[in-house]
DNA sequence: GTGGTCTAGACCACT
DNA sequence: GTGGTCTAGACCACG
């Protein structure tokens, strides 16, 4: 888990995404063990109260549970998991569209810039580029 | 200019991007007068001090021009504007379209979302318009 | 013995309280044996040393003897029974009173309230019995 | 605020328990400003992220906000404040019958419990007992 | 001055 | 070993 962090977000909230990314994407299965907070925290180099904070709030949005003395799993609930899922794809979509019609744009024209996104970035794909 | 600020973002940089869409959607032209300080910050019951900063801010991207004695107006260059108006659709869309891959969305499940979407959004609105 | 554990509290404390409660209400009567760490551990799904903590503090309280070689009983001496139950109300009820005086409540309207409380429960559970 | 922490209880739940009741009890009133993190850590002669994080806690129940740069002040939505009230009683309540029924109690002894010990505590009262 | 975040390091209860 | 809590102290952005 190579992490570089963007300063202006705070740290723990970057781990949550990213973990919750692992989830939605099937890296991380449901019942899956994840790292202990000691562990985390010497990988990623940071400090484990970091960690931790990260880990209170993932149980808060229950995506995560602790079993004591045990560790901590990521939640069984596929159900959960689905939820997560269109609730991150929804915030995106919410703020997207928001900020286009904020700035004029009607709905065909967001439609051609996603299209036309959509295009380049696959076109970039097929020469290999990734940064 | 009835306001809510998002606790999230800076109260200035909120400000920031409500004077920039304005301009960008044509309610604030190219040369027109913007409000003072002290009338802002009356209007938006905040700290002058924020305000300041705002313009600030918006002087240093050059969409705002100080002229002394007389106020602060926005910028008479037209490609200026263009260029903000690119600049903020860009980051929209690269924010967006990078968020929808990190959650597993495929070029064309992100243009399928959008098409979605908009054709909703404008159902709704012709149903029943509240803004 | 189906039993859920609650994140809050150490399980083998939990575990005690169930077993004060079997003896209190007369499921378990005094010089009856009780399972063996082994035995409970496996029907509870938990680790046998939680099991074991769970007696060891069971002894220090004398609810439980252990006879060597033979397995452990609940404490034959009645009185001790009768000193739990009275314990057990206690601390139930100076925790009651106290929190509602914290939240402002009279005398009287603690009376209240309980009465309510009362009466309802006894109304569920003439219509639909669910444990 | 004099204060004694009972260590069975973090500490930082502890304040939080503290300040809902001052509230619910009229001694802090919705729009009130509360102390910040510094001052109150330095009355309570705790550590100032001991106090964050009881503030977190109750930001997120919505029973205090923030006002950037300002401070933290109590909820102004009054039934807020109502809620919390018939919450927390709700919760000792359900507690306390709960528990009593697990020790063998039935709703009329329950009743008798509870009148008896508030006359005791009227009674203790009137003869200027506190502790 | 205010809150928000992070580090470093410690102690404790639980399994 | 695991997580939970707390202290001490620091830095930063915001108003």
């Amino acid at each position: 888990m190579g992490m570089e962090f963007d300063n202006n977000l705070p740290i723990y909230i970057q781990i949550m995404n990213y973990i919750k990314q692992e989830i939605v994407m099937g890296k991380l299965s449901p019942g899956d063990k994840i790292p202990s907070v000691r562990e985390l925290a010497a990988e990623l180099r940071i400090n484990p109260n970091t960690v931790q904070r990260t880990f209170q709030e993932l149980e808060r949005e229950e995506i995560v549970e602790t079993r004591r003395g045990l560790g901590r799993y990521v939640t069984s609930e596929e159900a959960k998991i689905m939820a997560i899922k269109k609730e991150m794809a929804g915030d995106l979509l919410e703020r997207f569209i928001r900020g286009m019609q904020e700035l004029g744009f009607k709905g065909e024209e967001i439609v051609d810039v996603i299209k036309e996104a959509v295009q380049e970035d696959s076109v970039l794909k097929n020469k290999n580029r990734n940064v």
